[in-house]
DNA sequence: AAATTTTGCGTTTAACTTACATTAATTGTA
DNA sequence: TACAATTAATGTAAGTTAAACGCAAAATTT
């Protein structure tokens, strides 16, 4: 058998956040002590000996940053010798999306700052966490393949223009607006309403769509077959 | 800060083997102590300070079945309370596929026995293991859909029909012959050779094949799309 | 009112998928 | 030794899907 084991276990949070104006951004808190005080890190902490991985990664997230998510996905699990200075810890990493506006961002704890940055934006980070959102982000364009993507992203109800450009942006390539539209209405998760878009700006006005709940959750677990 | 936190971290293996006679086992280990003593559990056990997790999960596999694989994926971290009823554990649990022939199992240290189990016959497992190796095998069922099969499942030449029969005991399916060859080949990561199979029964002798290597994994990497 | 921007269809062509039947090369057996 | 059984190799026609486009409609901006 062997010496007592000394090794910690965290948990970390790539929240990916998006507008069709800025495109990706990741929620960053600015650390409050050291190491890396001062530096930008991925929210997250200790677990806690009686929390389960996804309590204790909602609980940091909402410690540090007062964001809420009810759905994080496990995404990998880092643990070489020698990441945190400190100790050897093993980081139980989770991600999800969320859209940012009307999010209110308030730094506590151990953070001293919560703020989100552009993907093709961000700041040196702290530990490994530049590994972890490169990870999330090939993770979320392998998903984009085979899941539908878009309810926790996009307004309630919004013109077909937002999805294209969303998957646009994740996939980092130019869509086909028509054959994009044709295929995702063929997957049948997306309603027409009648209503129209309220512009902001020149161009026809858009009927507005949404998503069909219960179908958009069925096709995210049994999957789709999705090559743009 | 927290109080001092008391959690162990182990690994687990979720070791798949493939014959074209017996389709899919997976590697198991009979328990010599408690908890869960004399019960079949997966391969596995706590990481040391110093070594990495995927160190970790190797040495594990060679102490307890002398099996060495050289390429384990993870898979996911479990890490409910409760889940060992010793201490709070969170176990990152890897998995690997093997051509179970010519591999000889010695059972050693934690573990009184080693053995191959039929997917189709599995025994109930300490622990978490059996949601362990459901979502092995759920990720194998995904995987095969975006990635080439068979290299470390096969024998290095091998009948068309082995690949097919591997194709269709992953899937689950029956697969049409003639369209799943047309495909396969289309990738470029199968190569014909001139030699012909040795029989060992009835039947006309097939040509072997064999992997082009390089291709091989140059598809794993970038992912194909791979509707039989 | 003319130019610009964005939406909403719709068509053509090429590529791929599916379904399916026949001939060829072996072994086992009468 | 022939014939039955088994497994392999191959091709094609019909249906489906994907990719590449063009053009008119409904707004705003100039």
């Amino acid at each position: 058998m062997a010496a007592i084991q000394n090794i910690k276990v965290s948990v970390d949070a790539v929240v990916f956040g998006y507008t069709s104006k800025e495109g990706l951004s990741v929620l960053l808190i600015k650390r409050k002590i050291e190491p890396f005080k001062d530096s930008w890190a991925l929210p997250g902490g200790l677990v806690l000996d009686d929390e389960s991985l996804e309590d204790a990664v909602q609980r940091e997230l909402e410690e540090e940053t007062s964001v809420n998510i009810n759905y994080l996905e496990q995404l990998y699990s880092f643990g070489k010798p020698g990441r945190d200075p400190r100790n050897r810890v093993v980081s139980v990493t989770y991600y999800g999306l969320v859209k940012p506006d009307g999010l209110t961002l308030e730094a506590q704890t151990d953070a001293a700052e919560a703020a989100w940055f552009n993907m093709r934006n961000c700041p040196k980070l702290a530990f490994d966490h530049q590994d972890i959102i490169v990870k999330a982000l090939q993770r979320l364009k392998g998903k984009i393949r085979y899941e539908p993507i878009g309810f926790e992203l996009l307004d309630e109800k919004f013109p077909f223009s937002e999805l294209e450009k969303l998957y646009a942006t994740v996939l980092e390539r130019p869509i086909d607006r028509r054959n994009f539209k044709k295929k995702i209405m063929k997957f049948g998760f997306i309603i027409e309403t009648n209503e129209k878009q309220q512009l902001e700006s020149a161009g026809r006005p858009g009927n507005l769509f949404c998503f069909d709940q219960a179908k958009y959750f069925e096709l995210k677990k049994q999957g789709i077959a999705f090559e743009i």
